[in-house]
RNA sequence: GGCCCCAUCGUCCAGUGGUUAGGACACUAGGUUUUCAUCCUAGUAACUCCAGUUCAAUUCUGGAUGGGGUCACCA
């Protein structure tokens, strides 16, 4: 396969702050097609905007992505053929094309203040017209910019849009897109601190790093006319786009964002989801396994995944069904695998011991990790029980015998294990002819302080003699 | 608001010029069960509207409505 049908695709994160989960779904779709078609996929840190820039980003983005489960094959830790993969340090290369469009006309000089241009758009907003540059600077005289640039004064680079033009582009997911060039304002190119805007630095960098495919949120089809109008200028071969529908908030409305709850990828492996579960998910929105799987494996989605069938209509991000997704892939674990994956959510004061034997009793009830606490404090914390519910079903005469015949049955039992504790409290249960449920719920929420909890008797072995006796002593006196 | 994109159960995904419009999550009911959960079974629930094309439109075309995106020297 020659270097020119090969797939090579991108995501380029910028290091302003945590990754977002729809960039993380972004992420896969990119490396998923590349790995599809044996091609590469490629990380580019585009840090272009020195002002947002947050230290140590680099580095949180590069872990997450790993902890995701996914890996690059070249990349700013990593390099490449070509390196480098960050694109402050490819500044250069950008000056040097933004200013070859000057030349050939495409693009001008611009000394326009950014006073003058805010108090343009607000008489524009004021007049109920599109905030959009007036073209003041399109037609300078080429001697007055030579002299202002020689004298220093800050200036940019624009982008000179043809007006009467129309630009089309095809998108795999939508088909044929066409904007008129009077509705595409003359971006800025080159900023007045030398460094690119996106749209240069996209352009560029995907042209020279040969990436033959675009996946990217829909948020972008609206700048693409611009990056058209670029490789044009440049007289390169557009890559084919995609433009993925983005996540909508849990509620339907809007795009994903921090205002309606935790949206970085961390944040989610922080709350307890699972890698696998997490990917699994971003898989199924917007997109179908073939056979109508719902629980598949990336190699499976990497073989079956193809952009032209993602759907074209923006999804929500249903928790709910993550959720479910979550404990489906829980429930697939093995034990010491769960055990290895819960270790940061297990509360100091619970030993790991105590945890290992924990583990089997609420396996099947663990959605999500960070609820093993939740499911679990009644086994190494002290509890409360609610008197009322003690003598919801029964007299407090019943419910006072019944706790103190247990007591004296349990204090003499042979050996304090499932079986012993089973045979045990039945045969009282029987010999009494206690209602079951009434007693079994009693016994259980005298012990826990719950009324969901795991099979009694697994419990109460767990909890142990003393600790058992000790709180149906307490409850004791509860049931008056 | 201009421009662009989109429109099948509450949500996600299938699907078709003639179908009992299918699956999953959620929900409801039942079974298993000492509770919860798991597991099993069943059920409720959708083609936005209006024209046009056609013998026939959920499906094709146009429009309306609705939703989303975007309008920075941010990405």
């Amino acid at each position: 396969m020659s270097t020119h049908s090969m797939v090579r695709t991108r995501m380029a994160p910028s290091p302003t702050g945590e990754i977002h989960v729809g960039s993380m779904a972004m992420l896969l779709k990119n490396y998923a097609f590349a790995k599809k078609h044996g091609g590469k996929f490629i990380l580019r840190i585009e840090d272009t905007d020195q002002t947002r820039e947050v230290p140590g980003a680099v580095e949180r983005i590069l872990r997450v992505v790993k902890a995701y489960g996914l890996t690059w094959d070249e990349g700013p830790d990593i390099g490449g053929p070509y390196a480098p993969y960050t694109q402050s340090e490819r500044l250069p290369l950008y000056k040097q094309r933004a200013e070859q469009l000057v030349e050939q006309g495409q693009a001008y000089y611009c000394f326009c203040t950014r006073e003058r241009l805010e108090k343009l758009r607000e008489e524009q907003m004021a007049n109920k017209q599109q905030p959009k540059y007036d073209g003041r600077c399109r037609a300078l005289d080429p001697a007055e910019v030579t002299d202002r640039l020689a004298k220093n004064e800050p200036a940019v680079i624009r982008l000179k849009v043809p007006k009467n033009e129309q630009i089309n582009f095809t998108d795999l997911i939508r088909g044929e897109i066409s904007v008129s060039g009077k509705d595409i304002d003359d971006q800025v190119l080159l900023k007045t601190d030398g460094f690119p805007t996106y749209h240069l630095a996209v352009v560029v960098d995907d042209n020279a790093m040969q990436i033959s495919h675009i996946l990217r949120g829909e948020e972008w089809i609206s700048s693409t006319p611009k990056h058209v109008l670029l490789y044009k200028a440049f007289g390169w071969q557009p890559p084919i786009f995609a433009h993925v529908p983005i996540f909508l908030n849990p509620d339907g409305k809007g795009k994903m964002s921090k205002r309606k709850g935790e949206v970085s990828a961390q944040s989610f492996l922080d709350n307890g989801y699972l890698p696998e579960a997490m990917l699994n998910f971003f898989m199924l929105l917007g997109w179908g396994h073939p056979e109508q799987k719902e629980v598949f494996s990336l190699d499976e989605y990497c073989k079956y995944f193809d952009p032209a069938d993602i759907s074209s209509k923006s999804v929500v991000f249903d928790l709910v069904k993550l959720q479910w997704l979550n404990g489906v892939y829980i429930r697939t674990l093995s034990e010491s695998a769960l055990f290895e994956k819960l270790k940061p959510f297990i509360p100091s004061d619970c030993s790991p011991e105590l945890a290992k034997r924990i583990i089997p009793l609420i396996h099947e009830r663990l959605a999500i990790l960070s609820e093993f606490e939740i499911l679990s404090s009644f086994f190494y914390r002290d509890i409360t029980v609610d008197p009322a519910a003690l003598v919801k079903k029964a007299t407090p005469e019943l419910v006072h015998e019944q706790l103190a015949k247990t007591i004296a049955a349990l204090e003499n039992i042979p050996a304090w294990d499932e079986a012993s504790l089973e045979t045990a409290i039945r045969e009282l249960q029987e010999k009494n002819d206690w209602k079951r449920r009434q007693y079994f719920m009693l016994l259980r929420l005298a012990v826990s302080g719950e009324a969901a909890t795991p099979p009694l008797f697994t419990m109460i072995e767990t909890l142990g003699k003393s600790v058992t006796l000790e709180r149906l002593s307490h409850a004791l006196p509860l049931s008056f």
